[in-house]
DNA sequence: TCAAATATAGTTAGTGTTTACTAACTTTTT
DNA sequence: AAAAAGTTAGTAAACACTAACTATATTTGA
């Protein structure tokens, strides 16, 4: 997981081209054009493509990871850590709209194994960490416990993909930010005890 | 939208090619290997590749608008009425595999404005009969309007499409139908007033 | 300390494969 | 007779990737 400072300059340009116009959008030699160097030059630093979309992923994964962690440490009921997850993943995307695609990249990965595992493992572990505070907030008697956890995580995870989903197919227009916080008052209302 | 025999054969073919290995799987090589003719033979029935793709998602959508339009026009609660359609989507799935990669397809459509825009289209009708629904649970107290119908539809939409998506990634093995009743367990004990 | 050796990071030019699609011809159906 | 639906053979473009060479840092040894 650590990366050459070349390397980082690539995933990044990667994200970028991935972000203006989709995974078809990242081809080596669009890679090297936004590199401003040929195309060979970047398999000094990568092995192959795949390589270059597998560091995507992981250098994408730690950064929410990091954050991640840092709500969970605190000290707040459960139901905040979970409005804070919230907020985060809207205000994340918000700034970086080029991870959308990363977001719903599991169909575009699905041909390499590799890949598609990668992503796979992603939304298992956030998952689970969702789940967890919710049966944590169950047990607190902060969130209704006569709904299974598992299928309020499904819930939460579901609207926000879909709230992202639909922000992007109406071309980035709304506020992404407030239309995570309309949904953020009805879950809140939905699930509270 | 009305096809002939062999536009029909030639939609169904990419269908079980996309449902096998996905988008990318569907190339004029490997459809006119399972039509069992060559591959200029396909371009007797389509202008070219995007027609096909525009055509699938077209057809895809007549036999799911039809059937919804059959709930809808029935006497029943608008509960009632969503609950339907959920086990619909649900049962539509389980039986035709092939459409989660269409279900999914919005990122890989991207590139191309025509199938993008058929994809958001279709995604915003779903959405807003969904809507309508739920605004007419609402009226008739049979749904709790401390709440958004906006939001409600997000969440159910998104829960069904994360289900699904769960289902995908982790190879088909657990039971779909199983899967949906128990998110319509908790979406109902949410929504219901 | 400084030149030689070496590792690193770039270049040009090219390969083989896959892709969607076409021209021109033939067979089949109407 | 002609329209429809198939064939073979091929094209141009895009793709990931490589061989072989060169420039530039970095390390090392007298």
């Amino acid at each position: 997981m650590n990366f050459t400072t070349r390397q980082v300059e690539i995933i990044e340009a990667s994200k970028y081209l991935i972000g203006k116009k989709g995974i078809q959008n990242l081809t080596i030699k669009n890679l090297a054009k936004k590199m401003s160097f040929s195309e060979p030059a970047i398999y000094r630093h990568f092995k192959d493509k795949t390589e270059i979309l597998k560091a995507l992923l992981l250098f994408h994964r730690e950064i929410i990871k990091s954050e991640i962690i840092k709500i969970l440490d605190s000290e707040k009921p459960s139901l905040f850590k979970i409005q804070e997850i919230f907020k985060f993943k809207f205000k994340h995307i918000e700034k970086n709209p080029a991870f959308v695609m990363i977001i719903f990249s599991e169909t575009s990965f699905q041909y390499c194994s590799v890949l598609s595992s990668i992503v796979s493992k992603i939304m298992e572990q956030r998952s689970k960490k969702i789940i967890d505070l919710l049966k944590e907030g169950q047990k607190n008697n902060e969130i209704r416990n006569d709904v299974e956890a598992e299928q309020l995580a499904t819930i939460i995870m579901g609207g926000i993909r879909k709230t992202i989903l639909s922000w992007k197919l109406e071309g980035f227009k709304s506020d992404l930010n407030l239309e995570g916080e309309k949904l953020w008052i009805t879950i809140q209302k939905l699930i509270k005890k």
